[in-house]
DNA sequence: ATGGATTTGTACGTATGTATC
DNA sequence: TGATACATACGTACAAATCCA
C-alpha cells in the first residue's frame, strides 16, 4: 500500500473493520495511543485519520471517553437517472422499469434527460454530483462521439458512486453497462433478409451512438459472412441532428434509384419514416421492399404494415440496471459487472421471401 | 475573546469576513503563513481553522494555489412528482413538460407513479413527506372515489408544501389544480356528433376519475341542450380494473345491437379498442359509426382511421403545473390559483355527416 | 468528594513532499 | 527552475473531560 498516505491507509483500515463488522455501531475504537503503536505512526497522523472519518460521519469522538463507530446513518436513498429522452419511443418503458424496481426497494428516483445534447448532459451530471446521490444510472449522450463531460464521469468514479450505463458506454470510460447485444441484433436483422433471399440490402443507421455503430457492424458482417455484397451507396448514416434531411433526400433516392429489395433500419422510428417515403412513391411493403427494424416498439405494430423488428428489452433493461446499482449501493459500492441482453427477432409482415 | 480557542477565533474571524463580503465567493484567502503572522498563532492552528471551514463547505483549498471562498451552493431543490402512470399514453409528455421546466429553473424532479392504486399512492406520498421536498405535483389516483390517503394530503398542506394537482382534484380537498376543462371537452365532443346530425349517440366513460365524470357530464348536457335523447343503455362506464371485461362484453353489444351511429369515448385508448371491436364485426368507421375521442394522443393518428379527438394540453399542462409550483416555492409558499385549459377539437376522419 | 489514570483537544515546533505558476 | 502555498508527518507539552478506586 505504498500508494497511500499513512493517514489514508489508517482510515482505510478502520473503515474496513467497520464494514467487516469487527467493529459495530456504538463500539469503542482503539485509543489514539493504541493506533499509534500498532501502526507505528505519530499521534498527529492518527488524529488526522480519525478526524477525516468523523467528517465522513463514520465515527464520532467524545473527549475523555474515546472514539466510537456511528450508528448507521440513514441514507438519503436517492438514485439519479439520466436518459437521452424521456417522453418518446421506448424510453418511457425503460424509465418505468427503473422506477418500479427503485421504488420497490425503497429508493427514490431523480430523473432528468439530456435531449442527446452534451451541454445538458453536463448540467445533469453536475446536478447529480451536487446532490449526494447514492447511485446513478446513465444513458450516454452521443456515445459514439468524444465526450466532453468525461471529467464529470470521472468525478462520479472518484467519489465511488455506483454507476451503471444503459444502452451504450463510452469507449474511453471503463463503466459497467446494461446493454443489448447490438452487434448481434444488427447481424440477426440482416440475416433475416438474407435468409429470405435478398441479396441487395440497404441500411439506415444512426452513427453518433454506439447502438447504431454496433448494429451497422452487425449488418456488415452478416453481409460479409454470407457473401452478400454491400454497396456503400446503399448504406445511409445519420446523426441526431441530420435525420430529417437524410430522410428528405437520400432515402428517397435509396428507394427509387438503387435496386435494393431489403432494408435494415436503426429503429422503428426510422422504419416508419421510411414507410411513409415508400408509400409516397407508390411502392409497397413487403411487395416492393422488405424491412427489418430494431427495438420492437409500439411503432412496429402501429402502421398497417407490421414491422419485423429485433426486440429491445425496454423495461427489463431498466429493471436490470436498477437492480445492479442497488446491489452495489447495498454492498459497499462493490464492483458492478456488465449485463448483456441477447437479441431476439420478432417476425411480422414486413419481410417477403423472394 | 478569551472564551474562545485560538482556532475557533480564527475560524470566526474568517467567517465574519465572508459574511461581510470583504471576501466574496471565489476570492483567495490569505495564505496560511499570512494568517500565522497576523494572528500570531502556529501554522497548525491556522490549518485547523481552515480545515474546519472546509468541512463546513465555506471554503475549499487547492494545493499549490491557496484557499478560496466557496461559491454559495444552495443545494438544488427538489420537487416531487406523483402521477398515476409513467410510461403509457400521454403521461410521458406531461412528465416531460414538468421535468423540462423544473430543470430549466434549476430544480430536480423526484418521480414516482401509483398505477392508479391507492396503496401505492400512500407509499408515494409518505416517501415525499420523508424527504424534505420543496413542492409537489400530484395527479390524483382515482380522483372520483373517496380517497383513503386524505391524511397524507393534509400533512402536505399543514407543512405548507406548495402543492399542485394535475388533471383532476379530490372534491373533499381544497387544492389548487391545473386541469383541462373536461366538462366542456365532453360537451364539445358530443356537440360535434350532434352537429353532424347524429341523434343516437353512445358514450364510453371511465368513472373512477374526475376527468371521466366531467366528460360524461358534458356529454349529458350537450344531449340535453340539443334535445337529443340519451338512452342509459348506450352509456357504458368502467373503472380502472374493469375496462377489459367491459370491452369484451358490453361494447360488442353496443356496436351490434343498439342503433347508435355515433360514439363519444373517454380517450383514444378506448377509442382504439372500440375500433378493433367495430372491425371485428365487419363494420366501418366512419361509414357505420362516427367516433369522437379525447386527448388527441399519438394513438389518434396511428390507426388507418384517424380519430377526431379533443386535444389535451399534455406537456403544456405539465409545464404550467411546474411553473405554478415553482412560483409558490420562490415566493414563500404563496397561495396557488387554479389554471384551466380550454378544450379544442381536432377534426380528423372518424366523423361522418349523416 | 477527590485524585490519578486515561483519553481526546489545543497548541506549539520542525522538516520534507508536492502541486502550481 | 525557483518561489509560493498547501499536504504530510514526525515531535513535544499541556488542557479538559471522563471514569473509577
Amino acid at each position: 500500500m505504498t500508494f497511500m498516505n499513512k493517514h489514508e491507509y489508517l482510515r482505510f483500515e478502520i473503515k474496513k473493520m467497520i464494514e467487516e463488522e469487527s467493529l459495530k455501531p456504538g463500539d469503542k475504537l482503539p485509543t489514539e495511543l493504541q493506533f499509534q503503536e500498532k501502526y507505528d505512526v505519530s499521534r498527529h497522523t492518527v488524529r488526522l485519520a480519525l478526524s477525516n472519518l468523523e467528517n465522513e460521519g463514520v465515527i464520532y469522538k467524545e473527549q475523555g471517553l474515546g472514539s466510537f463507530v456511528s450508528e448507521k446513518k440513514l441514507k438519503s436513498k436517492e438514485i439519479g437517472v439520466i436518459t437521452t429522452y424521456m417522453s418518446d419511443y421506448i424510453f418511457p418503458y425503460i424509465i418505468r422499469g427503473i422506477e418500479k424496481e427503485l421504488t420497490e426497494q425503497g429508493y427514490t428516483m431523480i430523473l432528468t434527460s439530456t435531449d442527446n445534447n452534451h451541454d445538458l448532459e453536463k448540467r445533469a451530471l453536475k446536478m447529480m454530483l451536487d446532490r449526494d446521490i447514492d447511485g446513478i444510472i446513465v444513458e450516454p449522450t452521443k456515445s459514439a462521439l468524444y465526450n466532453p463531460n468525461i471529467g464529470e464521469y470521472l468525478k462520479l468514479k472518484k467519489r465511488g458512486i455506483p454507476t451503471v450505463m444503459i444502452n451504450a458506454t463510452y469507449a474511453e470510460l471503463d463503466m459497467p453497462a446494461v446493454i443489448l447485444d447490438d452487434y448481434n441484433a444488427g447481424y440477426m436483422a440482416t440475416l433475416e433478409l438474407i435468409e429470405n433471399n435478398h441479396t441487395n440490402i440497404g441500411g439506415i443507421f444512426k452513427i453518433d451512438d454506439m447502438q447504431g455503430k454496433e448494429r451497422l457492424k452487425g449488418y456488415m458482417n452478416a453481409c460479409y459472412d454470407n457473401d452478400v455484397e454491400y454497396n456503400s451507396k446503399n448504406i445511409l448514416v445519420y446523426e441526431t441532428e441530420t435525420l430529417n434531411e437524410l430522410m428528405d433526400q437520400s432515402v428517397t433516392k435509396l428507394v427509387t434509384e438503387n435496386n435494393v429489395t431489403g432494408i435494415v433500419t436503426y429503429n422503428d422510428k426510422v422504419a416508419n419514416d421510411l414507410l411513409e417515403i415508400i408509400w409516397k412513391n407508390d411502392l409497397k411493403v413487403p411487395d416492393d421492399f422488405s424491412i427489418v427494424s430494431h427495438d420492437n416498439s409500439y411503432l412496429s405494430e402501429m402502421s398497417s404494415t407490421q414491422l419485423t423488428s429485433v426486440d429491445h428489452p425496454k423495461s427489463d433493461l431498466g429493471k436490470k440496471a436498477a437492480e445492479l446499482v442497488l446491489t452495489s449501493v447495498n454492498n459497499g459500492n462493490e464492483k458492478i459487472e456488465d449485463y448483456v441482453f441477447k437479441p431476439e427477432l420478432v417476425r411480422r409482415t414486413s419481410v417477403k421471401k423472394i
